[in-house]
DNA sequence: TTGAAAGCGCTAACAC
DNA sequence: GTGTTAGCGCTTTCAA
């Protein structure tokens, strides 16, 4: 049975010949319409199976109007984040039968713009835009035209967009007094370079801070979101005269960044060097990390923004909706006091 | 501006009539044919942009018989690997103009059904099955109405498949050897539980154990391909009365597993315990890990199997082709000669 | 219940 | 060069 089939593709058509009915039945029983006899019915399943007959999606989209799916624009696969993510948004699609088309924006850069113009040329149902990015006429013109929901973030104004994300706020607050409690006061924070969610962190870095009376001691370094980049960041953090006690990173990808700049210079994790990340990815938990991290269940963010869309979807005109998810703290192994000497010179 | 367009969506019949031409004229300027004059072409594009009109790409896709687009099954988007991988698969595609539509069988395992299903009855130009997978009833009529490459493996059986992949053999044999020449004996491995390529590894792994001489000292132990299972595996390795002194992981993300199984048990890698990975996953490379592993440059194997496709799509008849890309080893951080102790009882 | 017929928006022969 | 016409495979009135 090669593939190259000698006979043309079945329809709809040879379908109905097959099975000595109409077209129109066929399409009846293929949408599963009570009002058709058993017996024909019977007979269209027979001839479906017997020819091997597919049911075409284009001409079902064209003639309906609609294609039954939503496009995912993410920002970068390479951060777990995105994957798990995904899985929420997945598990929130799957009631409502819609599919997912997933773009990368970081795959390559040139192949974003070309993949928007295809979501909307497929005219899909909507569009989700997964992470961080930066604006463009595309990503305008794809949200203008398509419902939309951005999740983890509101980076740029979308008039009728909904927002699925987190409480960065309170999740920046959370690390920070938790460092303050161990016993740390030269906080420094290795800050996001890029989007609303960085920027928010690491104001509210800088709040809990002088709230604290620890205006001074207000240092920060901004890294691009990667590993590599927080490993440079970290490095010019802690390569100074009197260098930070505790770092609060922008995610936990730059607090593995930090990790390393750490390890390279021997100084130990947690003991004399506190870190903390910011996202509880799934590579946080592992047991080599282990980082301590702020938390916010970003599966029931994308189950959110699942929920948004599929409301939006049926009534485009709906006003914004803004949720965040609640942040929480996870301690883990990689916070502790401070080594003695460095908070308090040495008498009380 | 609200989304809900007060017009009906233009088509290219309303632009026809804009720029007072007829349908067809517009479908050659969408088609960038050289037939039209440059006066018409202007009115067109004019008209165009005025109405802010966008082709419908399932009719486009109906009436051309191809969506120009093809779909892709990955096994594991946690997994690294996979995103260098589909890194090349989108770099190999990009000059055919070929979009791809994503989807993760692990996401959610009820869904890669659906999904298959989707890309069946989009007519897709083809098929990527990217990563080990066990197949289907579903995967085969996939496989059997899209042309379509196997990426990484070839688990089962696809008359009119092609293959992108890597030395499995040659680079389980130099991990080995590797191994070896450092002075190691007692060399075990981490094996994996399923797919074609696991288990070429864990073949080479035996063979070259019996040639160098240490059929007694194979131990192996098999566990799923997530950093969770590698750690345990690597726990049951370890936790014996003459443990070995180097293991050989099956991929990078069992390795770091074993890795953390290793600093679990205060043995230090690699001067008590060596280690090495399988894949140069990107995460392998990170300061933090610096695992030594064996390389064979997914992004080719991943830009090979776009170029094989392409071929296919041209051509389904065509002989199914194995590509294996070579595998090389990279030595980092995590191989050393066993402790002295280990291999020479005492003397000389 | 079932069938006939008219589109959905686009491409592709084929004439002019 | 440009317009006309006939589909692509499916859904959906509207009659029968």
């Amino acid at each position: 049975m090669p593939l190259p089939s000698p006979t043309p593709e079945p329809t709809i058509r040879s379908v109905a010949a097959h099975a000595g009915v109409s077209k129109s039945l066929v399409s009846l029983v293929l949408q599963g319409s009570p009002k058709v006899s058993e017996v024909r019915r019977q007979a269209v399943l027979d001839a479906i199976d017997e020819l091997g007959y597919r049911p075409n999606a284009s001409a079902r989209s064209l003639s309906q109007r609609t294609p039954g799916a939503v496009g995912v624009l993410v920002n970068d696969l390479r951060n777990p984040w995105f994957v798990r993510c995904l899985e929420g948004l997945n598990k929130g699609l799957r009631p409502s039968g819609l599919g997912m088309l997933l773009g990368d924006r970081r795959l390559d850069d040139t192949e974003t713009e070309p993949m928007l113009n295809r979501f909307i040329d497929m005219r899909l149902d909507g569009l989700v835009l997964m992470g961080t990015m930066t604006t463009s006429a595309t990503i305008q013109e794809a949200a203008q035209r398509l419902p939309t929901v951005m999740v983890g973030h509101r980076d740029f104004h979308l008039p009728h967009a909904d927002m699925s994300a987190q409480d960065d706020e309170g999740g920046a607050r959370l690390a920070v007094e938790h460092l303050y409690e161990l016993g740390h006061r030269r906080i420094a924070h290795l800050s996001g370079e890029e989007g609303q969610s960085s920027e928010t962190r690491l104001q509210a870095y800088r709040s809990s801070m002088t709230e604290l009376g620890l205006a001074d001691e207000i240092r920060v370094e901004a890294c691009d979101l990667t590993e590599e980049d927080g490993y440079a960041a970290a490095c010019r953090l802690l390569d100074v005269e009197r260098p930070p006690t505790a770092i609060f990173a922008v995610n936990d990808v730059a607090c593995i960044g930090a990790l390393s700049a750490a390890r390279e210079r021997s100084l130990d994790v947690p003991t004399q060097l506190s870190l903390i990340g910011f996202d509880n990815t799934p590579i946080s938990g592992s047991r080599h990390l282990w980082l301590t991290t702020i938390d916010y269940d970003v599966l029931q963010v994308g189950v959110r923004a699942a929920k948004l869309l599929i409301r939006r979807i049926a009534d485009p005109t709906l006003p914004a909706a803004n949720y965040r998810s609640p942040a929480s703290l996870v301690v883990r192994g990689t916070t502790a006091p401070p080594p003695a000497a460095a908070t308090r010179p040495s008498p009380t």
